[in-house]
DNA sequence: GTCTATATTATGATAGAC
DNA sequence: GTCTATCATAATATAGAC
C-alpha cells in the first residue's frame, strides 16, 4: 500500500498507457509486458493475471478520485465549475485512469463496470449539496460524462471545446449550482 | 442495396447484438455465427473478413442516421427537443447501432472511430441553425454525448434519466435554441 | 450459399531456471 | 524478482466438399 515496488508501478502504467493509446483489445499481456520493458514473467509475479491488472487500475483511480472530490469541494470557485473544468482535463493522471478504466467497463470487464457506476454515485452524492434540483445536478452530471466521453471515444482525434469558461457559466446559471447553498429538492 | 440477401442482415443483426450485450470483445466471428444461426464458413462468405463486418454496421448506422436527421428537422417540438430526446431512446433500432459502433470505435477500430466523429459532425452542423450560440450547441451536444455514454458503459444496468422534460426545459432554456432562429454566432 | 475441416497465429497462464 | 521456455485454448482466416 506505502510504496510499492517500482516494477508493479511501471506495469501499470504501462497497462493504462496501451488502453489509452491503441485501446482495450491491444493491452494483451505480452503489449503490456513489452511497454513496461519487462517480460511477460516478470508481470505476471507482479499480477497473476488479467483480472489482477484491472484491480490494480481500479484501485489507483479510486485513490485519485478522493484526491480529486477533497480539492473539489474547496474549489474557490464552486464545486460545480471545478467539476465540469476538471472534466475536460485530458491528459492528467485522474482523467487517464477514468478513461482506461471506463474502456474496460465498455468491454465487458463487470469489476470496471462496477467502479464506474460507483464513481458516477460518489460524484452525484459530493455534488448534491451545491445544486438546488435534482434535475439540474442531472445536467452538470451529463455534461461531464460528455465531456469525458469525447475524450474516450477517439483514438488520436478529440474534439476541442472551444469555450469552457462559457460552457461553465451557462452550466452553472442553467441549473442554479453556485457557491454553497444547500439544496431544496 | 435495395434488399439485401436475409442471411446477411441476419449476420449484422447477431453482430450488432453480441457487442450490445457482452461487449465487442465477445464479438468474435464464431460468437456472431452462432448468435446468426449460420456456420462460421456461412457468415465468411457474406462477411469476408471482421473489418467487412464493422464496414457494413457503420454503413447501417449512416443510413439510419440520415433518416434520423430528416425527422428530426421536422419534429414540430423543435429540432433540438426531438435530439436531445432521441438520445435517450434506449433500444431503438438507431441507439442500438451508434452504441454498437461506438465500442467499436473505444475499442481502436480506426473506421469506427472516423464514423463516430463523422457522426458528430453531422449533428452539429445539423442542429447549428437552431442553436443560436456555439457555446450552446455545444452543450446540447454534450449533454446528448453524456446521455448516449451512459447508455453505452454499462452493460446491464443504465442510470436511468428521471425527468427528461425538465432536462430538455432547461437545455433548451440555457441555450436559447427554440424553434428555427437562424443563428447570430 | 452454406457447410466441414484445417492452417496459422495470438492469447492467457504455468513451470522452473537463474 | 526476473527471466526463458512451453502449454492449452481461442482467434481470424483458408480450402474445398456439398
Amino acid at each position: 500500500m506505502s510504496r510499492p515496488p517500482l516494477a508493479r508501478e511501471k506495469v501499470l502504467d504501462a497497462f493504462e498507457d496501451v488502453i489509452l493509446t491503441e485501446g482495450e483489445r491491444a493491452a494483451t499481456m505480452d503489449r503490456v509486458a513489452a511497454q513496461a520493458g519487462v517480460s511477460k514473467g516478470g508481470l505476471l509475479y507482479h499480477f497473476a493475471s488479467k483480472v489482477a491488472l484491472e484491480e490494480a487500475l481500479i484501485e489507483r483511480m479510486e485513490r485519485l478520485v478522493a484526491v480529486d472530490m477533497k480539492e473539489m469541494v474547496e474549489d474557490p470557485a464552486g464545486p460545480v465549475a471545478a467539476f465540469i473544468r476538471t472534466s475536460a482535463q485530458t491528459g492528467d493522471e485522474l482523467d487517464r485512469v477514468i478513461t482506461a478504466v471506463g474502456r474496460l467497463a465498455s468491454n465487458g470487464s463487470p469489476l470496471s463496470g462496477e467502479a464506474i457506476r460507483n464513481l458516477r454515485a460518489v460524484w452525484h452524492d459530493t455534488l448534491q449539496p451545491f445544486v438546488p434540483t435534482e434535475v439540474g445536478l442531472q445536467l452538470i452530471l451529463l455534461v461531464s460524462d460528455g465531456v469525458y466521453f469525447n475524450n474516450a471515444l477517439a483514438i488520436g482525434a478529440v474534439p476541442e471545446i472551444a469555450d469552457m469558461e462559457a460552457l461553465i457559466t451557462m452550466v452553472t446559471t442553467a441549473t442554479g449550482a453556485e457557491l454553497p447553498p444547500p439544496r431544496i429538492d
